[in-house]
DNA sequence: ACAGGTCTTTCACGACCTGTTCACGGCCGA
DNA sequence: TCGGCCGTGAACAGGTCGTGAAAGACCTGT
């Protein structure tokens, strides 16, 4: 049982190791300190296979209720979470934006060079 | 049954090796002095593999019974846990705190550098 | 039973962390 | 140029945690 939901649990995307039933991250092996908003979006996007997730979802399954127009916490967040992740990670991008759709996972190199290579 | 039941039984972390049917930790080979509940929440703390341990969950572990909302005693004795650790283990961290996630028990070295090697 | 010491819990205060909101500015399409 | 959308820094109130000390509870030897 509990190799199993272990087994479930643990997103690995690029070198991110998502644990997300013990809540915590690893970024290249070293842990993460995120905060509880940070870690339910950071687990929101990783599980979203590397789509786009409209804001108005990312709200409701991190925040719950509905997203009301002009809230931006989570612009603010998805700053925060970039941040931590470009310290812990230089050079590489894992979030990005979709003006007027919302926000995609994916890790890419910020070297313009082999990414086909590493970035699936 | 003695040499198995010492083999589940003794945990090594870092410098650490803690003899949990003994009650015994020893730190760099030096003996610890510790009460029945820092030593309980060292067991608890060492056996989680590295994961965040949620409050509620070690004062189930260690405390027995329901963490009552208020009830600091964790935080008092973490504090202890990590004043005897630090004594013992100078320049090294042990417990880690995440806020509103809980502990997490991890060697850590006071100097950022060589810590990959190390950590795990 | 008593005295002294240790262990545990509780309290109080302050520092730090978090989540939210505001404000300003850049970018881009209509 | 205007307005919508987003990035980003900062301020604010409330919550969480670290820490020293006081107050009980417990243990041990005499």
């Amino acid at each position: 049982m509990d190799a199993a939901q272990r087994h479930d649990d643990v997103i690995r995307i690029g070198a991110l190791e998502i644990r997300a039933a013990d809540g915590l991250v690893l970024a290249g092996g070293r842990a993460l300190t995120l905060s509880v908003r940070e870690f339910g979006l950071l687990v929101a996007l990783a599980r979203s296979g590397g789509g786009i997730v409209r804001r108005e979802d990312l709200y409701e399954r991190v925040w719950g209720g509905e997203l009301r127009s002009g809230d931006r916490s989570i612009d603010v967040y998805i700053h925060k979470l970039r941040v931590k992740l470009e310290e812990a990670l230089t050079d590489w991008r894992f979030i990005h934006t979709h003006v007027g759709f919302g926000y995609r996972f994916a890790p890419e190199s910020s070297h313009p060079f082999h990414n086909a290579a590493t970035n699936r």
